[in-house]
DNA sequence: TCTTGACTTAGAGTTAACTTTAACTGTTAG
DNA sequence: CTAACAGTTAAAGTTAACTCTAAGTCAAGA
């Protein structure tokens, strides 16, 4: 299949219909197609996009910046470098994050061997 | 040094005074002495049991979970059991948080090396 | 003594990210 | 034909976690 209306697509993203067109609004999901009855279908390359906008969000990205770097994506080539940069800034983020995450994990392993 | 100010714990634990008040009124620090003046004097242990809560918001949990976690701690041995399984489930938690972070890295990762 | 500065409180305001409501429209099954 | 249903919009409401304001107190230095 590749079409897909906003339930369909709803379930396949794991995000709610209000969250999806929240997206839109906020201009992070700029191409969503209407049928003539006004309603959305959403397509793959949507589907695809959204995936991508989890992982940025699910890693602390804010929706914000989320649109600018969506925002530079639709300027194409142009802005290949920025876009990259970005995503080479947030890879280091993302790196740190998950150091953070294990000494926390640590952390938590240690108060539980505490037994008090 | 033993004892701090709002303004030097503030310093101490990266947390501004504002904040460390919050969280003293929501019943996260539930220990902290005031001096003749009505002052806030932070000890040791205060300055551990906010680097502990900041482990545990640091890795999702919410404020009004790791009050439930303290609650459980001021009622010492006797909630034992039930304050260490919390901690267990949360460690799953930040296990699984981890892999998820790795495999979002892997993701932007790959968006970086598309070059296009 | 006066003023400066760091604190106090209760309560209001802010921000991000949804989430819901109300009123409406178009499609489909009976 | 009509009722139910799945969608639409603009705008209001919610939640978590702060963040700030206003009005006041207290101690220390000039």
């Amino acid at each position: 299949m590749s079409l897909y209306t906003i339930a369909q697509a709803s379930e396949e993203v794991e995000l709610t219909p209000y969250t999806l067109r929240y997206y839109e609004k906020e201009g992070l999901l700029p191409n969503v197609i209407k049928d003539s009855a006004g309603r959305r279908t959403y397509h793959d390359d949507d589907l695809q996009r959204i995936g991508f906008i989890k992982c940025l969000k699910g890693t602390g990205m804010s929706l914000k910046q989320i649109k600018e770097y969506g925002d530079l994506y639709e300027q194409g080539k142009a802005k290949f470098k920025e876009r990259n940069a970005m995503l080479e800034e947030h890879r280091e983020k993302i790196l740190q994050e998950i150091k953070t995450q294990k000494k926390y994990l640590k952390m938590v392993e240690a108060k539980i061997q505490m037994k008090i």
